[in-house]
RNA sequence: GGGAGUUUAGCUCAGCUGGUUCAGAGCAUCUGCCUUACAAGCAGAGGGUCGGCGGUUCGAACCCGUCAACUCCCACCA
């Protein structure tokens, strides 16, 4: 069969995809091997493989393969992950494109949409994966919303509630108003962005300002709730009344917005009151509408005299105090800050310490409410604008500043987060965290690359907050707890168990007559995958079942390092919660993908390569072998377009050795040129087996990277530039028999080492360098053997002696095709007994002399300890070769003075290791005799 | 503001317990080659004060201190 110029991937890959699906060789069954056990990390469900899967499901590929060729029962089990908010979303654009409106329809209705949805574009993630060559487990796969799944999501749900680790509660969430959801404070992004800052205007109730200005804390209106000086101090006011509207107008009557907002001239009627003012710094003027306080730092000498006083919100004239607390910077803005509690997290959390009234200014869709008085119903964004104006033209915008802020962004929808008070259910993570953490500072997980992340992951455990696990959305599981017209809420697997759990505690008759109904929300997608690597198998509806114990736990988790806290941290909660085991031994992390500039990969930078047609154009195993050899462990990496360059070339060397040693097949003959041949394939096995441990130990570590380098080095370098080189018969010749067979071992040997990086061309090789009735994709990894160190040793001398002698030629512009005399100079002349018949055809000599004398009139080159020289027919120019000489004389002299340096130190010979004194002087020797060498070199010239 | 990490050739990175596998690899560059497997190739070569300074040591890319630059995570000063 002709083979063709260059490796073509296209149907190659379709091919043995296709067989190895036909054989079954992916799925995994318990049996007496040990388990290699990989869950992929779920993709959502409607998404599209980006770089980072990419790179993520290529090395679960690479340990799943190599697992599989070396005795492990490999299963890698596939799946996706519904998603909800990105789904939902994707959903509901897809609705609003048909005209309908998702608050129009049932839930019921809803989710046959998101199903269909799902139906449809569901399959994409999985062709991908197929097309990348993972070899997963199709019979296994896995969706987060399967029915096994939600009913262990709901298990899991009751059994923490009745642990009493799930509650609910009014909190301070992140809000996303496009989703109109509540997130965890993880699916917040905080991004860097030009801001601006408002100096406001609030006018002070001047009748409520002290007389004395002097006067001390302990006569401030307003103290914390929680301090002590509460109870002691005889003069504060009772907690309990500053949330009574008349302790705030107790000072006076508000003044009329007339009054407030008119010029000087119109203020000095009846009232005749000199109006004062205080300046607020606020981002969001938007939000004055809440303000219930306003607060300044107690050991400001500026607002000193504000003790007690009150102030007037602007446009709306609520009159609200003036509170004192060391949380305010007095260096930042003016010093002042207007509390809005409904709308921050900190006023949030001075307005539990001061018992603030808290009024929520926004509805759910991100638009002003009623509670707003003015612009309600406005988007916040536009009514920040319109309030901007109002405040101008009322004369309370003092002045605008641009200000570097961050924000936090939705991580699903990319809105901006709102900060809102809302009642969710959390889960309480102090008590999960504990043995979690236990199970990586005890080394029961190993994180690779190193200890990297331990401390971060340490630090996150300790200071873990509850996590906010309810999301006001159809698709994901509905949160499985009722509620009855009073809202009385009881939790129970089913609407019939709620109703039980409902009977014990209120009576039988209570409960029959009770109207129970869900609560309308879903889980956090989170709460969900935390018990992918258990309900994969099962482990959470059918705990104990053979599989579970057979598969678990894994063996590693290879994920990105953005997921720690979201995903890894939460799987081993749960794990630890669940199976009182760890969910994997291994977590390999890898960097982040981005563009060889080193900007992040996004759609709107539009620097994020289509995968399918990366792979239409270099072929699966070039984006493999591309995206792992720049892919050092646990750093970033960045991703171009020259390393898929690489892996193609790497391919098209691959193919061409095999039409080489192909052609061969037809020119084996009689066992002649024995010597150079079989010194070749004793050299060239002995290098194998060297890397082949090389490898196995790269690979242990999960030093993926290196172990490709080391394939590529071993089959480009040492296979393709040397070996073939070294047996390639001539012209007419042949090739002995047993050398051509080793060869084809030695092809296949390394193919099947290279086979987990790069399984299509792999495979095809197999089969068409030999017939073969089994595949290479089951075919079992020998152990290495021991290489021998002789032959090692004699083939790097063959190496260097090469390279010396052709870079002479090169510098002497000796053509390949002139053939030279060759005399070396060396004391051990032994070492070159077995290479010399390689070495002759290799430089293209006539013959070699060993010689102890220097020769006159030739190229002296300085190999290692030995001397080589060049000798052709016609004269050759040999003034360069004083200079060089001298210089490799001077550099030898400097060698010594500094190695004499050493030896000359008396503590040096004390405290160093003997080997390692010997070693000096031995150097000291060596290069003497170099030097020696040289020198009659030099006077030969002459 | 707190924490972690990085800094070695033009670029991306190795360099494990301090000592000849110590200054390395790949890519890029330069030189010469269309040599009958491969120009997507072959044969060679050049290139670095190991971020700066100080210390420990007989000996430092490696250990300690310090400064600088960059990156990430956490906290989120209106």
């Amino acid at each position: 069969m002709e083979l063709s110029k260059n490796y073509l991937p296209a149907g190659t890959e379709e091919k043995w995809y296709r067989h190895w699906l036909g054989k079954g060789y992916f799925n995994s069954t318990p049996d007496e091997r040990p388990a290699f056990t990989v869950v992929i990390p779920p993709p959502n469900v409607t998404g599209v493989l980006h770089m980072g899967h990419t790179l993520n499901e290529t090395v679960q590929d690479i340990l799943v393969r190599r697992a599989r060729m070396s005795g492990y029962n490999a299963c890698w089990v596939p799946g996706s992950d519904h998603a909800s908010i990105a789904t939902e979303a994707k959903v509901v654009g897809m609705l609003k494109e048909r005209g309908i409106d998702k608050t129009t329809i049932s839930r019921k209705e809803f989710l046959q949409y998101a199903y269909e949805w799902k139906e449809k574009y569901g399959g994409i993630i999985y062709n991908q994966i197929e097309k990348l060559g993972c070899s997963v487990d199709w019979n296994r796969v896995t969706f987060t919303m399967d029915d096994h799944y939600y009913k262990a999501v709901i298990k899991v749900f009751v059994d923490l509630y009745n642990k009493g680790l799930i509650y609910r509660g009014a909190r301070m969430i992140n809000w996303d108003p496009a989703a109109k959801t509540a997130l965890s404070d993880e699916e917040v992004e905080y991004r860097d962005v030009q801001g601006k800052l408002y100096y406001l205007k609030y006018m002070l109730d001047e009748s409520s300002l002290s007389q004395d200005e002097n006067r001390d804390d302990k006569s401030a209106a307003w103290v914390p709730t929680e301090d002590q000086t509460i109870n002691n101090d005889p003069l504060g006011v009772a907690v309990e009344s500053m949330k009574d509207e008349s302790a705030w107008l107790l000072n006076g009557t508000p003044l009329t917005p007339e009054e407030i907002n008119g010029d000087a001239a119109a203020t000095t009627g009846a009232a005749a009151r000199s109006y004062n003012y205080i300046t607020i710094a606020t981002q969001r003027p938007e939000t004055i509408m809440g303000d219930t306080a306003i607060c300044v730092n107690p050991h400001d000498e500026r607002y000193k005299h504000l003790r007690g006083a009150y102030a007037y919100v602007p446009l709306i004239n609520r009159r609200v105090p003036i509170i004192f607390d060391e949380y305010i910077d007095k260096d930042f803005g003016t010093g002042v800050l207007k509390v809005t509690p409904a709308h921050d997290i900190n006023d949030y959390n001075l307005g539990l310490k001061y018992n603030l009234d808290i009024i929520n200014t926004l509805n759910e869709d991100g638009t002003l409410s009623e509670a707003a008085e003015i612009f309600v119903g406005e988007d916040r964004f536009t009514a920040r604008k319109k309030i901007v104006q109002a405040l101008e033209e009322k004369g309370h915008l003092l002045k605008e500043e641009t200000y570097p802020t961050r924000l936090g962004y939705s991580q699903r929808t990319g809105v901006v987060v709102e900060p809102m008070i809302s009642t969710q259910w959390f889960l309480k993570m102090k008590e999960l965290a504990g043995p979690a953490l236990e199970a990586v500072t005890e080394e029961k997980i190993l994180i690779h690359p190193g200890e990297k992340f331990l401390a971060t992951y340490r630090y996150w455990m300790e200071n873990v907050k509850d996590w906010c696990i309810s999301r006001q959305l159809w698709w994901g599981q509905q949160i499985p707890a009722w509620y009855d017209e009073g809202g009385n809420v009881v939790v129970g697997e089913d609407a019939a168990a709620a109703r039980a759990a409902y009977a014990e505690k209120w009576g039988e008759s209570a409960a029959a007559q009770a109207q129970l109904t869900q609560d309308e929300d879903v889980l956090d997608t989170w709460f969900s995958s935390w018990l992918w690597p258990m309900e994969v198998f099962n482990g959470i509806t059918r705990p104990g079942n053979p599989e579970l114990k057979y598969y678990y736990p894994t063996s590693v988790l290879v994920t990105g390092q953005d997921i720690i806290f979201f995903w890894v941290a939460r799987m081993i909660m749960a794990g630890m919660e669940y199976e009182k085991g760890i969910p994997f031994k291994h977590v390999y992390f890898t960097g982040m993908v981005r563009d060889k500039q080193g900007r992040k990969m996004s759609k709107s930078l539009g620097n994020s390569p289509d995968l399918l047609e990366l792979i239409d154009k270099y072929g699966a195993d070039a984006v493999r072998f591309g995206i792992m050899i720049s892919s050092p462990a646990g750093n970033d990496l960045l991703f171009d377009d020259a390393s898929l360059e690489q892996g193609r070339n790497f391919n098209n060397k691959l193919w061409n050795a095999l039409k080489l040693v192909k052609g061969w097949s037809s020119r084996v003959g009689e066992e002649e040129r024995e010597g150079e041949a079989h010194f070749a394939a004793d050299w060239f096995q002995s290098r194998l087996q060297q890397a082949g441990s090389e490898i196995g130990s790269l690979l242990s570590q999960f030093r993926l990277s290196e172990a490709l380098k080391t394939l590529y080095s071993l089959m480009w370098d040492d296979f393709c530039s040397w070996y073939l080189e070294w047996i390639k018969p001539a012209q007419e010749g042949s090739l002995p028999l047993s050398v051509y067979n080793r060869t084809v071992d030695y092809f296949t040997q390394l193919i099947q080492l290279l086979h987990p990086f790069m399984p299509f061309i792999t495979e095809e090789i197999y089969h068409l360098l030999a017939d073969r009735s089994d595949d290479l994709c089951v075919k079992q990894l020998a152990a290495p053997a021991q290489a021998d160190a002789l032959i090692l040793e004699q083939g790097q001398l063959l190496k260097d002696v090469i390279t010396a002698i052709r870079d002479a030629r090169n510098k002497h512009g000796i053509k390949p095709k002139e053939s030279i005399q060759l005399r070396i100079q060396t004391s051990s002349q032994t070492l070159y007994q077995r290479i010399q018949p390689i070495l002759l055809k290799q430089v293209n000599a006539e013959a070699i002399v060993y010689t102890a004398e220097v020769v006159p009139g030739a190229i002296a080159v300085v190999s290692g300890k030995d001397t080589l020289y060049l000798q052709t027919d016609r004269p050759l120019d040999t003034t360069g070769q004083r200079d060089n000489l001298l210089k490799e004389i001077d550099y030898l002299k400097g060698f010594i003075t500094i190695i004499d340096k050493k030896l000359g130190n008396e503590r040096f010979i004390q405290n160093a290791k003997p080997e390692v004194v010997e070693l000096e002087r031995r150097k000291r020797s060596d290069a003497e005799t170099k030097i020696k060498v040289i020198e009659e070199s030099l006077a030969g010239l002459s």
